[in-house]
RNA sequence: GGAGGAGUACCCAAGUCUGGCUGAAGGGAUCGGUCUUGAAAACCGACAGGGGCUUCAUCGCCCGCGGGGGUUCGAAUCCCUCCUCCUCCUCCA
C-alpha cells in the first residue's frame, strides 16, 4: 500500500512510475476526488462532534443543578442525526478509498530495469558452469522414474494432477535439501528458524499483498476465512503485523520451511511434467525486517544467502532483476535466481527475492521506534526463496545424472544422506 | 462438541450492577532527581500510546477501555454480534 499523503501531494509523479508496470491504472484517477471528499466529510463531522461534546457536558451540569435541559437535549439529538448520516458517507468513502489503495501495485525503484516482459529483465551475473553430458541426458521425471524416487500417476489418482509422492532416497534427498538449507541459513547467515502455520487468515493474505486481488491464485478452506499459504512469507511476514519494534532489535532475520500451495490458475498447460509447477511444494524463505535505510543493501545480503546454496550444491545459476513489468504485484525491486535445468536448455526459477520497501509494512502496520520515545515509522520488508527445494531436486537429478540413469549426491548433502554417495 | 469465566494503557489491576469533569484509581516496571564513595533501599517527579483532521510549524479538534454495530443529549459502563484467551467435561495426534 502506499502513503495516501505522499500519493496526494505527488500524484503525477507516482502515476507516472507505475506506468513502467504496463498494469491497468484507470483507477488511480479516482483517488483525488475519494480523497478530497473523505477530508470534507470529516471535517464537517468533527466540527458536530466537537459541539456535542461541549453541549453534553452542560447537559450533564444543568441536570446536576436539577435545571431543565430539554431544549439542549432535543437540539443534540437533531445533532446526532446529523453526524450519523454523514459518518455513513465518510464510511463509504474510506472503505472506496481502501480498496483503491490496495489495489495499486507498488512503486518500482530507480534500479528496477525499465521494460515490459521478463524479456526485457537483466542478468546481473552468472556463477558456474553449465555442463555438458557426453551421453544423451533424461529429464528429471524420466530419471526419477527410473529410479523409482518420484511417483507422479499414484498422486494423480490420490489427489490430482499437480502433486507428487517423493519416495526411499527421492523423500530423503527433499528432506536432506530441507535441513541443509534451514542448517545454513540459521548456523551461518543469522537467521532465527521458524515453522508457521500453513493456513492464514485474510489479513494476513491482505497484509503480504496477495488479497485483495489475487484470490484466485489462493486455495481457500471452504467454510472457513482461511487461506493455504502460497509461501511461508506470508505468515512469517505478518508474524509482526500491527506492531511496533523496537529500532535496536533490527534487523530481524527469519528462516521458514513450509509447504506452499499455489492454485497456478492461468498456467494450465505449461511444465505439466515433472516438479517444477506443483500445487504443493516445499520451500525454505529468508525473511527479514529492516531499516528502511537498509533494505537495499539488505536484498544484495538476503540474494547472496539464497545463491550460496546453489554454489554449496554447485549448481549453475545466474541472477536476473527483474524488469518494471515483471517486478509483480508487491516488490520495489526483485532478483530471481535462475538454476540451469539442461532438460530445458535454459535456466530456471528458483529464488526469487524482493524488497517490499514499506509496501507490506503499510498494509501490515508494521512499525518500529529508533528511540525510546520516538515516533513509530514503518519497517522495509524484504523475502526470498532460499530456495525452492522441488526444484532443486530436479536441478540436481539433472545436472547431476550419469550416463547409467543414476544420479550422484552433491558432497554437502551426503552428511545428511546417510552418507549415500549415488542414488540408483 | 458440552458447561462456565475473562479481555481496561509496557505488565498487574480498580471502575461495569446504579451511564455524566474517568483521558480512566492503585501497584509494578521504566526514565529523571535527592541521598550514597558506588549501589541498594527510601523519598520526590515523569509516564496513553496510537491514528486522523487542520496548520509552514505550533495551538486546537476528532477517535481510541478486544473488533464491529446499536441505544442515548452523553457509554469502559446498557443491548447485539464477532474474535481471542482461561477452567472443567468430551474427543483426539
Amino acid at each position: 500500500m502506499l502513503d495516501m499523503k505522499y500519493l496526494r501531494s505527488n500524484f503525477s509523479e507516482v502515476k507516472e512510475k507505475l506506468q513502467y508496470r504496463g498494469e491497468d491504472l484507470s483507477d488511480l484517477d479516482t483517488f483525488g476526488d475519494l480523497d478530497e471528499r473523505r477530508r470534507v466529510l470529516i471535517a464537517e463531522t468533527e466540527e458536530l462532534k466537537a459541539k456535542r461534546n461541549e453541549v453534553s457536558q452542560e447537559i450533564s451540569l444543568l441536570k446536576k443543578e436539577k435545571k431543565d435541559a430539554d431544549n439542549l437535549i432535543l437540539e443534540m439529538r437533531q445533532v446526532g442525526e446529523k453526524i450519523k448520516t454523514i459518518d455513513t458517507e465518510l464510511k463509504e468513502v474510506e472503505e472506496n478509498l481502501e480498496q483503491l489503495l490496495l489495489s495499486i501495485p507498488n512503486i518500482p525503484h530507480e534500479s528496477a530495469p525499465i521494460g515490459e516482459s521478463e524479456d526485457d529483465n537483466v542478468e546481473v551475473r552468472q556463477w558456474g558452469n553449465v555442463p555438458t553430458f557426453s551421453f544423451e541426458t533424461k529429464a528429471h521425471w524420466d530419471i526419477a522414474t527410473g529410479l523409482d524416487v518420484l511417483d507422479f500417476e499414484r498422486a494423480s489418482k490420490v489427489t490430482g494432477s499437480r502433486f507428487v509422492f517423493y519416495k526411499g532416497l527421492g523423500a530423503r534427498l527433499e528432506r536432506a535439501l530441507m535441513n541443509f538449507m534451514m542448517d545454513l541459513h540459521s548456523d551461518q547467515h543469522g537467521y532465527q528458524e521458524m515453522l508457521p502455520p500453513y493456513m492464514v487468515n485474510r489479513q494476513s493474505m491482505i497484509g503480504t499483498g496477495q488479497l485483495p486481488k489475487f484470490e484466485e491464485d489462493a486455495f481457500k478452506i471452504e467454510n472457513w476465512d482461511y487461506f493455504l499459504v502460497p509461501t511461508a512469507e506470508v505468515p512469517v511476514t505478518n508474524y509482526y503485523r500491527d506492531d511496533i519494534l523496537k529500532g535496536s532489535e533490527l534487523p530481524k532475520k527469519y528462516v521458514a520451511f513450509s509447504a506452499s500451495f499455489r492454485s497456478e490458475a492461468g498456467s494450465a498447460g505449461r511444465d505439466t511434467r515433472g516438479l517444477i509447477r506443483q500445487h504443493q511444494f516445499n520451500k525454505v524463505e529468508l525473511v527479514q525486517f529492516v531499516k528502511p535505510e537498509d533494505s537495499y543493501q539488505v536484498l544484495e545480503e538476503l540474494t547472496g544467502n539464497a545463491e550460496k546454496v546453489l554454489q554449496l550444491l554447485k549448481l549453475p545459476y545466474r541472477v536476473m532483476s527483474m524488469c518494471t513489468g515483471d517486478l509483480g504485484f508487491t516488490a520495489a525491486k526483485k532478483y530471481d535466481i535462475e538454476v540451469w535445468i539442461p532438460s530445458n536448455d535454459t535456466y530456471r526459477e528458483i529464488s526469487s527475492c524482493s524488497n517490499f520497501e514499506s509496501f507490506q509494512a503499510r498494509r501490515a502496520g508494521i512499525r518500529f521506534r529508533r528511540e525510546e520515545k520516538g515516533k513509530p515509522e514503518f519497517v522495509h520488508t524484504l523475502n526470498g526463496s532460499g530456495l525452492a527445494i522441488g526444484r532443486t531436486v530436479a536441478a540436481i537429478l539433472e545436472n547431476y545424472q550419469q550416463e547409467d540413469g543414476s544420479v550422484v549426491i552433491p558432497e554437502v548433502l551426503r552428511p545428511y544422506m546417510g552418507a549415500i554417495e549415488v542414488i540408483k
